[in-house]
DNA sequence: ATTTGAAACGACAACGTTATTATTTTCTAG
DNA sequence: CTAGAAAATAATAACGTTGTCGTTTCAAAT
């Protein structure tokens, strides 16, 4: 900076200036500042400029699972908004690791991001240090029950109720589960939409029915096993993610189990290539990009919103509509189970 | 830091002793000190350390598509080897757009990022500014043809070759590729491993056999159709990536075409679930969280050797052996076509 | 021409660190 | 005990910006 203005010769007040476009700088000398600027090839320092002004433009993002995705396409969104506003993002993958998830918390507020957008493998981590300290954050998709804060996330119980009604309706009967056995919102409210449709139809939920997996591929092939070993099967399975219901595919592929002549399967997520699968599956679709982008608008408004501001306020919460999306691993029950009528 | 001196009755000079545990400060006064920051919750703040140290610590990652697997896998490398060394790194979607992967690349160096790694959606943009000023950078994966510098790559031509090679072992004459039109060494030895293998075994390849995508599912789907339209169709296809393969497996589970009892189908790049695809994709593993990995490492090495060592050296390259992977989405030809022996 | 008010510009102190230099304390040996 | 060396601590100038506050320049009005 020192340099371009004294190419310029003007000071370095009138760089800064220009840089920042500030009015009151007048065009002869604003064209010759410009000029030394290209001929030094000058990029200002936002290091610099981020000390001085305590702000870095700079948000993390910290999520359990960089390979899934259901993030990657949130992610996509959360760049995308970010962008737009001229923020950049830290990626922190926790790798469903609490301890690591702690240690990048505390490795984000060291860089001094603005802000930081949060799927948590657990809650306490963030809760304690960030939180505490009116520290802008937003939790998204996985949010621990308890927490009351900022958030975006779908509305699960209707969605997976609209799902395993849409089973009912085909005429299943038998209609399983595959969870997660923690205390999400996330979890807790597909798994509570699934019991109101069933026990809205009059249907019974034998425990075998109800599995749990733990969001792993091989989680979801390891439900599949057992549900597909019992005396009765279900004739229906809904699974409450994505890589669950891959693992679970799996499973049926390998045993040649027809789908969805035998079986039927509706998964909570979609994804790009779930319409050329074989068989193209039917799924819930959450709004992911759409996700991204709302909780990392809702971050940047918290953040460029003044401190005092902030206090008293109680924490938003943007709920998304999911989609139904019919395909072809949903279809009427085998003949032998259909409920008389 | 101030406050902490003060609590503590020391001066800043010797707080920053402690933190960056330099020798020479007596264990009692280290005691104190370490009290005081824990009493404050006390986190040295990395902005200003970097304006002093004129190192960030950071790393960017420029990817041409977060959510494709190939790239997410990678990145989960990235972060781990980063990690080991107290690296940070910002994500930078180019979203395969020239025009933002320049944009992000001077964001990035705004940003005083100490290195960044690449997968380049266009050659140009990187080589200009960056890798003129010495700047540590290396390309991985989408290398452009006519670069020098470090790099990070699979052995493309010899696994395309295996692959083919493979596929005309199990008799198959009438062998389709689908490419992509871009001048990178990772398409174009992909295309020429499937030349050579072809042309050993004294096999045509016509025009029609010879599909462009462009990376993506759907032009997958469209080269798909175009090969199964034609009047002599292919009794494999080669699929130069992922999602191309997706796209294509979509066409044909879409018009029931049997696989592999009718067609065979490879494709390059590997994912958590082709294993649980229905048929299981038989495909060319890239070792990518190792490439990730290997990717950060040079990087760091290169950030951290001296720059006036960085002058000379030439650019070092890392070539990764890619690993045939044997599932149930090739076979035999069908009877009708198997070559007369 | 001179005054006057506003608009442009420059000097300089922060921002929170680190490293160098200067100063004080502690220890060792005569 | 005290001189001297060695070790520990303090004071302070950077790092590259921004914004405040004087000071200068300019254009219009007298």
């Amino acid at each position: 900076m020192h340099d371009v203005a004294r190419l310029a010769e003007v000071s370095v007040g009138t760089v800064s200036a220009v840089v920042n476009d500030r009015a009151g700088v007048r065009p002869r000398l604003r064209e010759r500042v410009e000029q030394a600027m290209t001929a030094l090839d000058y990029h200002p320092n936002q290091i610099a400029r981020s000390l001085k002004l305590q702000v870095t433009h700079t948000i993390g993002i910290l999520i359990p699972d960089v390979t899934n995705p259901f993030f990657t396409s949130l992610i996509r969104g959360v760049e995308l908004a970010g962008r737009e506003r001229g923020y950049s993002v830290i990626l922190s993958d926790a790798n469903n690791d609490l301890q690591e998830e702690r240690r990048q918390l505390s490795i984000l507020f060291s860089r001094r991001v603005d802000g930081v957008l949060i799927s948590s493998s657990n809650y306490a981590a963030a809760e304690d240090r960030l939180t505490r300290r009116r520290f802008p954050i937003v939790f998204f998709d996985r949010i621990p029950s308890g927490y009351t804060g900022d958030a975006v996330l779908t509305d699960n119980l209707q969605a997976a109720y609209r799902a395993v009604h849409y089973l009912i309706e085909l005429g299943h009967r038998r209609i399983a589960i595959i969870g997660v056995n923690v205390d999400f919102a996330i979890v807790t409210d597909r798994v509570e939409g699934y019991r109101k449709a069933m026990q809205e139809a009059g249907l019974p939920v034998p425990a075998a029915y109800f599995q749990q997996g733990d969001f792993t591929l091989a989680s979801g092939y390891r439900c599949g096993l057992e549900l597909l070993a019992l005396r009765e099967p279900p004739t229906a399975v809904f699974s409450c993610n994505n890589l669950m219901t891959l693992g679970l595919m799996g499973v049926i592929a390998e045993r040649q189990i027809a789908c969805p002549a035998q079986i039927s399967v509706l998964g909570f997520d979609d994804f790009e290539w779930a319409a050329t699968f074989n068989p193209p599956l039917t799924t819930v679709a959450q709004q992911t990009c759409e996700m991204g982008r709302k909780a990392m608008e809702m971050l940047l408004q918290r953040i460029e919103s003044p401190a005092t501001e902030r206090e008293g306020e109680p924490g938003q919460v943007i709920v998304l509509e999911a989609e139904l999306r019919v395909r072809r691993s949903t279809g009427p029950p085998p003949a032998s189970d259909r409920p008389q009528t």
